[in-house]
DNA sequence: GTGCAAATATGGTCATACCAAACTTGCCTC
DNA sequence: GAGGCAAGTTTGGTATGACCATATTTGCAC
């Protein structure tokens, strides 16, 4: 007998499948970076014909559990909120690259930002105030370096989405990171240029000392906004 | 003779097809909410064999430019910014189970709104304003009726995800009440909370018309933080 | 023209086969 | 015995062909 009876009820046969295999990445039963049974073994394990299998495999690694590079095994990978990001990536590079794209998710990051450094001014510890404060230090000391300045730059901005101590907000920067990075890297740089914005970056954390969120925001604000005037000009961006 | 000469080069066949398919969905060859041609009018298209097609359709999907369901004609979707979210969705979900997850993802609400009701004192327009009159106005008509107060509520709130006429924000409401709701949902509801609630949001408009950002910010946080810990009590949440 | 039943097209699954690249084994050299 | 290399084996990627159940279309009857 050839194409044996197939369920007729449930939709997919393969959910199943990507079911109990998820729970089990889930609960440890398969570790995180081990490499996952061989398709064939799981033909056996499930009693599915390899098409299910391997469709299974296909989803749960659209999904994140499974990382599946081209002729390799496919890798456990127990997610993380960066998982989450990771997987919205492709898309979000193409909206990006539609009108208003960039300037749409760099507005929404000054919102956050402009947040982010109110509440600093009014609640940030005394640990989170030394964090930025060695966070300035490097971003000085970088000034010299564009390469390194920018990186250094991005921490700065980074200690700030930790203070909400909400694993959310440092998620959210990394994300901004990467995907704002191919435009920013595109910018030209100068040593004046991050002259400017160390200083930017000490307005900020002035206000933020003397707890002033007005002023932090405004700092910010300004700090943003020009430096995206400065990439929008670089190369024809509109907003 | 089976097995024909696969192609040794490239990492996957069905990348490639992925990629027209995926071109011919964003210049608009294929329209929104048409359906995909059959599989095995694409198999002549592309002169690969069904299983490549299968495993591109199924990338497509989960990329968010085919929706299909298990036993129709995959249908063309012309990815947005929902269209991430959505895609981040399962992952999300995952997250909320864990320890702290809604919390989280609560605090991180309530420091946006806190923001956009700031940015609404200080620079909503009049039509933001009679947007948020009728929003308001309706949700008090909704008084009486839970069901309909709880659609009425997120309307309201979704107006000052409005304001910043940035895509982005109304995206991100959507995900909010999609995420959240479920939790919402069990929580119970009575008609003397309809009318707390409905007081908080008259509180946070008098406070927009009032040009008052801090009334306003104040206004909002006790609000949700109220609802917050309300939601909490009744089904121990942590945070 | 409308309604419904038969015919057909289509997506979902199974089984089998073959290739090329990855991995394992084991022998051989230094 | 450590290291390297070649033969052998496993495994993922792809192609075919077949069959089921359901969606969709066709076509006849009223």
């Amino acid at each position: 007998m050839r194409g044996k009876e197939t369920v007729p009820s449930e939709g997919r046969a393969s959910d199943a499948i990507v079911e109990q295999i998820q729970q089990r990445i889930l609960s440890g039963e398969l570790a995180h970076n081990s490499p996952l049974s061989s398709e064939r073994d799981l033909m056996e394990q499930f009693s599915a014909s390899r098409t299910v299998i391997r469709e299974a495999v296909a989803t749960l690694a659209s999904r994140g559990f499974l990382e599946a590079r081209p002729r390799y095994r496919p890798i456990v990978r127990k997610p993380g909120f960066d998982t989450a990001l990771n997987s919205v990536g492709s898309v979000v590079e193409l909206m990006l690259e539609q009108p208003g794209g960039v300037s749409a998710l760099f507005q929404s990051r000054v919102f956050v930002e402009r947040g982010l450094v109110r509440d600093a001014a009014t609640s940030a510890g005394r640990d989170d105030i030394a964090a930025l404060k060695d966070a300035l230090a490097a971003n000085k000391a970088a000034i010299p370096d564009s390469e390194s300045f920018f990186s250094t730059d991005i921490d700065f901005h980074g200690v700030l989405y930790n203070i909400p101590r909400n694993p959310i907000f440092p998620t959210l920067h990394a994300a901004y990171a990467s995907w704002l990075s191919p435009h920013w890297g595109r910018m030209a740089r100068s040593q004046e240029r991050n002259e400017t914005n160390y200083a930017s970056h000490e307005a900020i954390y002035s206000a933020i000392l003397e707890r002033d969120p007005d002023a932090a925001e405004a700092a910010l604000a300004s700090h943003l906004n020009t430096a995206w005037s400065f990439v929008r000009d670089s190369f024809g961006l509109e907003g």
